[in-house]
Order: C-alpha cells, then sequence, then structure tokens
DNA sequence: GTATTATCTAAGTCT
DNA sequence: TAGATAATAC
C-alpha cells in the first residue's frame, strides 16, 4: 500500500492526492487515466476516509469490477467491497430500491429493458388506434429516451411549445398522449425504464430535502470516470450530490466522447469548470500506450475536429511499425485477411490470441470476420450483439421471475402468459389490456379476481387464465423460503419451458436447452457467493447485465471482437479497424451534420488509441449489406492521416465457391427501384401532371433548384446533388426544419 | 385459438 | 438478410 504514489508521473500524483474541493482530470488516450481513479480512491481510503463514504461510477459494469479488483490488491477486500462503485445506473438502481416508497414505487421495481418499451409502445399506438407509418415505434421510444435524458418529462412536456410544434410537424400529434401515457403503465406495473433510473434518481434528490442531505452527506467524495459521456439528468444528479462538499473528481477526455446519441452532452466536460469556480484542473498528456506512430496519427486525426479542448498527447514509446492500411475487395476477402494476419504474427511473434482485437463500426459486420475466423481455428470471442441475457428463452425464464417478483409487471406477463402455450391467445389478451387499461388496474390484479370484472370471456379461457395465476402465485409464495437458484430451477421445470425446449433436438433448440442449463449455473454460483441469495436479489441488476459482465474463464485466450463503442477504455497490442468506408465509418447516418461527423471522427480516434504495438486498418471496393452487394468508397478518415505513418497494401481475392453474384449493378438497381415503387393503392397519376411521385427510374430527373415535398420534413427545395446512382444524395432546405441531406432512394421526394 | 406460411420493413452505436 | 407482422389453414 506504500509506493503507490512511486508508480505515478508527476501530474498524475497531484492530481492523485488533491482530494479536497473540485478536480477535472483531462485524460488523452492511454496516459494512466484508471490508475489514477484507482490510487486516488486508495489515496482516499489511507486518509482515513470511509469507503462507505466514497461515491465512484463508472461507464460500464467491467470497468467497476476492474477497479474494485485493483483496489482490492492493496487494500483488501473487505474496505475495497464497501465502496460505492459501478454504472450510473446501477449505483442509481440500489439507490432507488432503498427510497423507492417516496417515490411511490416498490422496492422490488422491475427494469425494462429496450425491448420491454418497445413493446410497451407497441401496444399503446395499437392501443390509440394511430397510423404506424408515423408513430414508427423506435421513432417514438427514441423520442422519449431523449426527453427523458433531458429532464423533459412527460408531466412538463406540455411547457415546451417548440416541441409539441415539432410533432404536428412530423404528423405525430399525439405524441404527447404516448408518452403520458408509456409513464403511466410503467408505474402501473411498478417498471423503471434505463432513463427512469435517472430521472427518477434526480426527483428523489430534488423533491426529498432529506434524502438529498441524506446523499449528499453520505458521498464525502465523489469521483467520475468517462465524464464527456455523462447526459443532463446525470450532470444534474451529480451536481445536488456534490453540492454540499464539492469534493468532485471528474475525470474524461472530450476527444473520446462518442455517446452523442444516448443524450451524451459534450458540453458537460467543457463546461465543467464555470460551475465550480475552485476547480483545479490537471491534463495527462503523456500516452503510455501506444507507439509513436499510431499517438502521431492519433493526433493528426483529431486535428480535424475544430470543437476541442486543447491538449497534447505525446509518448516516450518507440517509433514502432508503420501503419497498414489494406485495400480489400470484398468483406469476405477482409475477414480472410484479417484471420490470416492474426495466423502469421501469433506464431511469427509468439503472442497470444487475447493480444488481437478486432473492431467495427456495426455489430452487422461481425459474420464475415467470424466466418474467416472459424475457417483458420482462431478462437474467438464476440462482445454486444445480442446479449445472452436478451435472447428468447433466457428472457422467457427471467419473465417468469420477473412475475414471481414483481407481478404487476406487465410486459412479463404479456411475455408468458401464454408461452408454453395454454390456451390464452391474443383475443383474450387483448380483452385483458383493455378493461385493465380501463378500470386503472394492472393485469395481475384482474387475473386474480377475474370474476369480479365485466370481461366477456368465456368460461374455458377464464379457467386457463386462474391455473396461470395460481402458478404464479405458487412461485410467489415460494420465493422468500427459497433461493434464487432453487426457485428458478423448478420455474423453468414447472413451466414447461424446460420441457418445451428439451423436446427440440434441432440445433437451435440444443443451444438454447444449453443456454437455460448456463442460466441456471449463474444462478447457482451467485447463490453460493452471496449471502442475501433469494430470487429477488438476483433479480435486481439482471437488466443491466451485458455480455462484458459475464465472461467465462476459458474465453480469456481469444482474440476479441467488438464494436469500437464497446472497445473504449480497453487497449490491446494488436488491433484491427474493419470496414473503413464511407457511409460505414463514418456512417451514413452521421453524414447530416458537422458535428456528427466530428462524433465519428472522435469514434475513429478511439478505435485507433485502443492499439499498443500495431494498427491494421481495412477497407472494402464491395460489401454484401442489406442483402445486396453494395460498392464502397475508402472512409474519408483514411485520407486524413497522414501518409508518412502509413503503409498501402492490398489484400489477395480468392474466388468464392456459392455465394450470391459479386455486386451486380443492374441488378441491385432494379431492387432498389422495386423499393421506390408506390406501395398498393396509392394513386397513380399520370407523368406531366402537379404533384408527380417520382418512382423508379425517375431518380434521375431530381436536379438542383427543385421544389419537392418529403412525407416527414415537410416542403423543401434541392440545394445539392451529390453521388452517383445507388449513392445520389440530395442536400435539401426544408422550411419547417432546415438544411438535410437525404439519400434519393430512401427518400420518397415529390416534386411539386 | 394455434401453427404455419407469406409478406413487409428496416438497415447504428448502449445502459 | 432477418425479424416482425399479417394472412392462411387447420
Amino acid at each position: 500500500m506504500n509506493n503507490y504514489l512511486n508508480q505515478l508521473n508527476p501530474e498524475q500524483k497531484k492530481a492523485v492526492q488533491h482530494i479536497e474541493g473540485p478536480v477535472m482530470v483531462i485524460a488523452g488516450a492511454g496516459s494512466g487515466k484508471t490508475r489514477v481513479l484507482t490510487y486516488r480512491i486508495v489515496h482516499l481510503l489511507k486518509n482515513n476516509i470511509s469507503p462507505f463514504s466514497i461515491l465512484a461510477l463508472t461507464f460500464t459494469n467491467k470497468a467497476a469490477k476492474e477497479m474494485r479488483n485493483r483496489i482490492e490488491e492493496i487494500v483488501g477486500s473487505s474496505i475495497a467491497s464497501s465502496l460505492w462503485m459501478g454504472t450510473f445506473h446501477s449505483v442509481f438502481s440500489r439507490i432507488l430500491r432503498i427510497e423507492a416508497d417516496k417515490l411511490n414505487y416498490p422496492q422490488n421495481f422491475t427494469i425494462y429493458d429496450t425491448e420491454d418499451s418497445k413493446s410497451l409502445i407497441r401496444s399503446i399506438i395499437k392501443e390509440f388506434d394511430l397510423d404506424k407509418d408515423h408513430y414508427k415505434v423506435s421513432v417514438v421510444l427514441n423520442r422519449i429516451s431523449s426527453l427523458k435524458n433531458n429532464f423533459i418529462t412527460s408531466k412538463n412536456y406540455s411547457k415546451y411549445h417548440e416541441l409539441i410544434q415539432t410533432d404536428k410537424i412530423a404528423k405525430r400529434p399525439e405524441f404527447e398522449r404516448i408518452y403520458r401515457a408509456y409513464d403511466q403503465r410503467c408505474v402501473k406495473a411498478s417498471a423503471m425504464d434505463f432513463d427512469d433510473l435517472l430521472i427518477n434518481t434526480y426527483l428523489l434528490l430534488d423533491n426529498f430535502p432529506q434524502a438529498l442531505l441524506k446523499y449528499q452527506n453520505k458521498f464525502q467524495h465523489i469521483l467520475i470516470d468517462e465524464y464527456q459521456d455523462t447526459n443532463h439528468v446525470q450532470y444534474l444528479i451529480i451536481k445536488k450530490l456534490a453540492a454540499l462538499n464539492e469534493n468532485i473528481c471528474v475525470v474524461g477526455d472530450d476527444a473520446q466522447s462518442i455517446y452523442s446519441f444516448r443524450g451524451a452532452k459534450i458540453e458537460n466536460i467543457l463546461n465543467f469548470k464555470n460551475d465550480y469556480p475552485d476547480l483545479k484542473s490537471y491534463k495527462l498528456e503523456q500516452n503510455y500506450r501506444s507507439t509513436a506512430t499510431i499517438v502521431e496519427t492519433a493526433n493528426s486525426l483529431i486535428g480535424f475536429n475544430e470543437n476541442q479542448i486543447q491538449k497534447t498527447v505525446w509518448t516516450e514509446n518507440e517509433k514502432g511499425e508503420k501503419i497498414i492500411v489494406c485495400k480489400c475487395n470484398s468483406d469476405s476477402d477482409e475477414g480472410r485477411l484479417v484471420a490470416n494476419t492474426i495466423f502469421e504474427i501469433k506464431y511469427r511473434e509468439q503472442v497470444h490470441e487475447k493480444d488481437f482485437a478486432i473492431l467495427y463500426r456495426t455489430n452487422a459486420q461481425s459474420r464475415a470476420i467470424e466466418e474467416a475466423l472459424r475457417k483458420k481455428n482462431i478462437p474467438y470471442k464476440i462482445y454486444g450483439g445480442l446479449s445472452f441475457y436478451q435472447r428468447k428463452e433466457i428472457k422467457d425464464i427471467l419473465a417468469y421471475c420477473r412475475l414471481t417478483i414483481n407481478p404487476n409487471d406487465e410486459e412479463a406477463l404479456k411475455r408468458i402468459i401464454n408461452y408454453p402455450a395454454r390456451g390464452i391467445g391474443q383475443t383474450t389478451i387483448q380483452k385483458l389490456i383493455t378493461v385493465s387499461n380501463n378500470m386503472n388496474i394492472s393485469i395481475w390484479h384482474l387475473i386474480n379476481n377475474l370474476s369480479e370484472f365485466d370481461h366477456g370471456i368465456n368460461k374455458g379461457t377464464s379457467n386457463k387464465i386462474s391455473d396461470f395465476s395460481a402458478q404464479i402465485n405458487s412461485y410467489i409464495s415460494q420465493s422468500e423460503k427459497y433461493d434464487a437458484y432453487f426457485l428458478a430451477e423448478h420455474i423453468a421445470k414447472s413451466s414447461g419451458v424446460f420441457n418445451d425446449l428439451y423436446n427440440d433436438k434441432s440445433p437451435e433448440g440444443v443451444s438454447r436447452f444449453e443456454n437455460i442449463q448456463e442460466l441456471l449455473n449463474g444462478l447457482k454460483d451467485f447463490c453460493e457467493n452471496n449471502e442475501e441469495n433469494l430470487l429477488a436479489n438476483y433479480m435486481q441488476d439482471v437488466a443491466l447485465l451485458t455480455n462484458q459482465d459475464n465472461e467465462k474463464k476459458e474465453d480469456f485466450n481469444k482474440v476479441t471482437l467488438m464494436t469500437v463503442h464497446a472497445a473504449k477504455g480497453l487497449e490491446f497490442p494488436y488491433v484491427f479497424v474493419v470496414g473503413l468506408e464511407q457511409n460505414l465509418f463514418p456512417s451514413l447516418l452521421a453524414s447530416d451534420s458537422q458535428e456528427n461527423l466530428e462524433e465519428e471522427r472522435r469514434l475513429f480516434y478511439v478505435a485507433i488509441t485502443r492499439a499498443e504495438k500495431r494498427l491494421f486498418l481495412s477497407h472494402t471496393t464491395n460489401r454484401f449489406r442489406w442483402g445486396n452487394y453494395i460498392f464502397c468508397e475508402p472512409s474519408q478518415f483514411l485520407s486524413e492521416i497522414d501518409e508518412k505513418f502509413i503503409i498501402k497494401k492490398e489484400a489477395e481475392t480468392k474466388k468464392e465457391k456459392k455465394r450470391p453474384n459479386r455486386f451486380d449493378f443492374k441488378k441491385s438497381f432494379k431492387k432498389i427501384e422495386q423499393k421506390l415503387t408506390p406501395p398498393k393503392g396509392f394513386k397513380k397519376i399520370k407523368p406531366g401532371s402537379h404533384n408527380t411521385p417520382i418512382v423508379s427510374s425517375d431518380l434521375s430527373i431530381i436536379k438542383n433548384g427543385m421544389s419537392v415535398k418529403h412525407a416527414k420534413f415537410g416542403k423543401g427545395k434541392i440545394i445539392e446533388i451529390s453521388g452517383e446512382n445507388f449513392d445520389k444524395k440530395a442536400t435539401i432546405f426544408f422550411e419547417n426544419i432546415g438544411q438535410k441531406q437525404l439519400l434519393l432512394r430512401f427518400a420518397k421526394l415529390e416534386i411539386l
């Protein structure tokens, strides 16, 4: 415990030792940020600060776990385990369970994941009988989420006239009603979505002065990692919590802010000093992670961004090898290139699989890479994509568990009331929902007291429903008596889910069965390692767990595949960044504004700076995307890197045996034409008449200066046309919302 | 009410 | 392409 200060450079040491008052640490990539946070906590503990009064908020559970382990090595496990450390979501859900009654929630509230939220919104839209083309579930949910992240609740939404105006323009005037209904239904189900965990924490602190004082006094020292990726509500919460002691230390790097889509505000770090006049800030600029070539490459790239805190990341590390930029003919060639390179390096340089990471912009890209790795027998692990806990069979079992702990949980109930099939079909469920909405009771209350309500469900079905509720009731009565493992296993068997999967001998069925086994093993582990081992204890954080959190021991020495987002905070000796193509990285959806493009560039910066020794970048000229081969141009980011750092190569092409044709432009274009054909029932108007809708071959007649109408954005004028054929884009100035760049094949413009 | 098949639609990053 | 939803037969 004594020599930890010796392991720090002067600036790091200052940041660690300055424990009174507000501190901001701007930490360049690879500059020992985690080390500073870890040792700062150790330093606090050494200065007789109680572990119970330290709150450390990290970006992922994994980061928290690793930091806790490192602290444990120095100060011992009993102290380390007393620290309040975790993600915003997990720490605040812990607090909310303690204080639930103040917010009129039960202590056992459910956390809705995205799928639950979507399902709820889908049913609300259906119940309101709204047009689902104007009310797209994902759009509505995104909007609700970003409102919540900016602390605009359904209750005070009506104060924001400009938002209501936006709804009208976007042809969803009923949005506010949906938002309100969504919130009410969550409350009725005793459920909170991810954003509610933050909003409700803020409401707790804002509306209950004693609670605020309690936590202000409790958390004498607050540390926040990855501060550049906090959103507005998180900012508000932190500001309140820290107001009494102002012992707050935030650590971050504006150049690595990559979560604006989740409401993250880079301004939080840029304006931090405005809130704390006494702020002392430290800059960690020495990179210990990467070769000089990699550091300078990253610097040359990020220089293209205008918006940033000035800092110079430098390193004493050796120059290292140049960066390889490789051009491939297709995504499968790219996969092969990566696999071959890993294979070669592994044997030539005698390194391990765990030293390699393959990073991509989108999860869908993993497939081609996986295929190539499998062919070469290179073991790999994938983070992200469909998380273990999001698989159907796991969610089914967990839905039973959720219902046992919180029977008001409507989404869980809807999921399993007829799985395995027990004769309670759509019509019946719809009747139940209608009655429960009209009477403002939960479905659970309704099905427990069926005879008291007028629902029009026949006797036979009523009996089936009663059987179901009796089954759940029996689980509830056992939930206090038996541990989580015992109960979950009992549920899996007695509900029929286990049997249902056991009888399915297809490869998928077998794998589903194994997944259930794995879930049960996890529960067993949980029960053996926790004193409080009831199902309710286990269920508390399950919704917040991700793939990263259940890494298995046998996965230790494997090549890592993940998105760049997921790679934040990690480092690997050898890094491959694949798919560096225009409209993929940077994403097509980010090309409409300067801010979005800068964020993509920061994302690429994050990708590059994960590498310690060597960096490989690749792009393809043809990529299988959306069911077609499409032609790809190299990413603009590649041309932004100073040429002196790179070596350009071309990957060898291998003839495919039995894959769909190589990119066939005519064929591909035909498909697009089909998509542009108006739907059935669309009124056909003769060409030349006033408002001819643009279809198929008409794509080429769109010219600069034309007045057009877009279904969503309204009227506008074309101010620029760019790209060719498939990628033809128009920059349009819309009367209502201003300038936007649209892909013509999606835009379905009407010429006015 | 259920199981199977046809059709449609989206297509990005995550707690 | 794949997942969700609608249509169909039983």
